[in-house]
DNA sequence: AGTTCCCTGAGG
DNA sequence: CCTCAGGGAACT
């Protein structure tokens, strides 16, 4: 569930934390969110001194003094700048000044060190508030359903589920739209609604729709404007409809069928 | 390009 | 009890 604007908050709440800080002793208890030996990331990350902290899609990015810790936060992970430890804290970074707590129930995130940079942030597709939309347009000349492909990272990187189904919502595109055929005029909607709902949802500290929250554990508001998510079988905020459900990409998908043309 | 799977808390 | 939620990698 954390998506860009998810990720952007947690990235600025606890930039502050972590900037000019040392790592003195990091541990890890999780197979699936640091896979391999998880003694041998913690030697890597001893000592080191933590220069930049940054966001690519849905990847923070935590530059040391030697490499790059990349944290992805799956469904369910957070980090946090204070907290106490519990069966769900899969990492725990004791700094020369703080802690960072990487609490993950669902562990579908994950931690991994690189000595420069991660292949999976590698392939990533542009950032959606970078993005020209000349590149945007030639990115959704591919064979698939527009919503697969706002969820594909390497298309654009930052979208999920969520700000997916509400982007095609403003721009009155149908999620099983074939992304190839959109008119450019479309094209140009769904890049406008993308970017100002990511921006939006920025400035609102996210979507807390289950149990997301900051680096200092606060709450996001954007859910409180979702318009189409979590919101099946009720009444269409433009045209009254019900607003239906369906699944795209194995992804639960939620849109207006009279306000969202194919 | 579509399907399956990893995991666990919440809800039926 | 059982099913569902979903990011992304591996698979078909």
């Amino acid at each position: 569930m954390p998506e860009l604007p998810e990720v952007e908050t947690v990235v600025r709440s606890v930039r502050a934390h972590l900037l000019g800080k040392r790592i003195v002793i990091a541990k890890f208890t999780s197979r699936w969110v640091t896979p391999g030996s998880r003694k041998k990331l913690a030697e890597r990350l001893a000592g080191r001194l933590i220069e930049s902290v940054g966001r690519r899609g849905k990847f923070i990015l935590i530059g040391l003094d030697q490499g790059t810790l990349t944290v992805h936060l799956g469904m369910t992970g957070k980090l946090l700048v204070a907290g106490t430890v519990d069966t769900h804290t899969h990492g725990v970074f004791t700094l020369d000044d703080g802690v960072l707590l990487y609490h993950d129930p669902r562990q579908f995130g994950s931690i991994e060190w690189s000595p420069g940079g991660s292949p999976r942030v590698a392939r990533l597709g542009p950032e959606p508030l970078e993005v020209t939309f000349e590149e945007f347009r030639v990115r959704l000349r591919r064979k698939a359903r527009v919503k697969a492909l706002l969820l594909n990272q390497s298309f654009l990187a930052g979208v999920g589920n969520i700000y997916a189904d509400e982007s095609l919502f403003a721009a009155g595109i149908h999620p099983l739209a074939s992304a190839a055929s959109l008119s450019r005029v479309r094209a140009e909607r769904l890049y406008t609604a993308v970017r100002g709902i990511l921006a939006h949802a920025i400035e609102l500290g996210g979507s807390s729709i289950s149990d997301y929250v900051n680096a200092e554990g606060e709450r996001g508001w954007f859910q409180v404007e979702h318009r189409v998510y979590g919101r099946e079988g009720e009444p269409c905020v433009n045209c009254g409809g019900a607003v239906r459900k369906i699944l795209v990409a194995q992804r639960g998908t939620h849109f207006c069928p009279r306000c969202q043309r194919r």
